[in-house]
DNA sequence: CTAAGCCTTGACGTTGACGTCAAAGGCAAA
DNA sequence: TTTGCCTTTGACGTCAACGTCAAGGCTTAG
């Protein structure tokens, strides 16, 4: 298949796709006029590739780990590499988690600005006092 | 407290806290001189701020959703938009998890390249047969 | 053969959260 | 008063993952 096919169906530009191969994560094959040629794998790659961006993995990252997804195997440095990326994937799910608690929080009071679960509320006296949810 | 100081407490540059003001998610006092003042409780504001980015969120919402922090209370339609935040956040973490799933299965092949649990490898057969863990 | 549509490389633009440097003024200790 | 560190505004730099435009070549239906 060739750049444009291989794009709709990853849901991606062609511009991303000329790119990951620019970051030597992602290769194809060439018509003899230079045109892009990819296997029907390329398109679960690029999945592959968007999820882990999605993680916020960088190009430089991602272009070590995928050789291991393909190998099977690692070099003792890389498996390092590849168990901080783990490390900070697992930081950034709590980062999110307790963040998305604080907006729980403010949703709620937003929501349902009851004085009994909002002691702050009292710090600045509006006309609150006279409102009935 | 000055900028520095700030600074040095909250974990951040002062380039930050400058740029935190000029999109309306920090405020100072000024001395006559023109030198920023902050009160202690900045220090819980710009660790807030900070997690709110560790989030994923830009200063735009941030900005939005600071004064419902403070107010304890929001407009329907700024509700929504909480909403909106918290589901990308949700969205997020599920799209981390998956990636942290991924990285612990190449992780696991890595380091224990077992062909039981790793059909793909016998497609290249290398000398592994031989290696013994 | 020719027009429409897909492809190529090259190169500059974008966005966000700052980094960095410059020139100047403020502040406290000696 | 001098020294040295802190602060100010302004403005340009950075980095990543592309977007976008340009000028031209390939491909295929008619």
């Amino acid at each position: 298949m060739r750049i444009g096919e291989l794009a709709g169906k990853a849901g991606v530009s062609t511009r991303a796709l000329r790119y990951y191969e620019e970051q030597g994560i992602l290769s194809s094959e060439r018509t003899p006029s230079g045109q892009r040629l990819y296997a029907d794998s390329a398109v679960d790659r690029v999945r592959l590739i968007q999820q882990f961006y999605a993680a916020g993995l960088g190009s430089r990252t991602i272009a070590t780990i995928l050789p291991c997804v393909d190998a099977g195997h690692a070099e003792p440095e890389v498996i390092e590499v590849l168990r901080a990326d783990r490390a900070r994937i697992t930081a950034s799910i709590a980062q999110l988690e307790e963040a998305g608690r604080k907006l729980d929080q403010v949703i709620e009071l937003a929501v349902r600005p009851d004085p009994e679960h909002c002691p702050h509320l009292r710090e600045h006296p509006t006309d609150r006092n006279r409102a009935s949810v």
